[in-house]
DNA sequence: CTGGATCCATTAGGATACTG
DNA sequence: CAGTATCCTAATGGATCCAG
């Protein structure tokens, strides 16, 4: 295992860096446990939901859009609503989420004393 | 199981938000990586194999400390020298490093037409 | 309804030089 | 060696108005 810690070494690092830079900030990974987990949204559900305002929610949706992560679908509605969904490839990252979201409860119950 | 997710559904999205609290930024998952994996490091080490440089480095190693992920030992060397660790409680963050390091290499495969 | 445009405030991150 | 001080840039976030 030492072994295969040394020459694995630098791949380990870079790897969970590219993890960062896919998934960086403060929203994208929550964003993602939202469509992972619930199925499509509309761009003003997610909004309302999140509490993330248009702005910033437009930049995240299509920083995900270009990584493969959602997929974004116009309705033909009047007016025009827009749903995004959770893409296969979002799927993947569905290890990382579930165990972000266990550690966060596990941890919660740790600084509250229990 | 769609009733224990309604339910949850709060707790969820509280819990990967209390998480990414808890280790935002480009950097703490980064360090408690090579600390976790690699065992005790002194300062200039790590700045030296992170890249990070020393003033960003000793925020957040004071953060990571503040949150009891990490541990400070000064060593009575001349001149000093200060030894950072993970803590028991930073074991409890394994899962969720080592899934985005296996993420991260896969999606390296990925983005790299395998 | 979606989401772009603009403006503004706050924060995160980086480079470099320097002190105990 | 460890960490501070200073300075600076980029990123983030909120508010509001507006257009297709």
């Amino acid at each position: 295992m030492k072994d295969n810690q040394d020459v694995a070494c630098e791949n380990v690092h870079s790897a969970i860096q590219d993890t960062l830079y896919v998934v960086n900030g403060k929203w994208k990974l929550f964003i993602l446990s939202i469509l992972v987990n619930q199925g499509k949204k509309r761009f003003g559900e997610l909004s309302r939901e999140s509490g993330i305002s248009p702005r910033i929610l437009t930049k995240e949706l299509q920083e995900l859009e270009m990584n493969q992560l959602i997929s974004r679908t116009v309705c033909n509605t009047k007016p025009v609503t827009v749903e995004y969904s959770s893409t296969p490839y979002a799927e993947t990252l569905k290890e990382v989420i579930d165990a972000m979201i266990r550690w966060g409860q596990n941890h919660r119950k740790t600084i509250t004393g229990q």
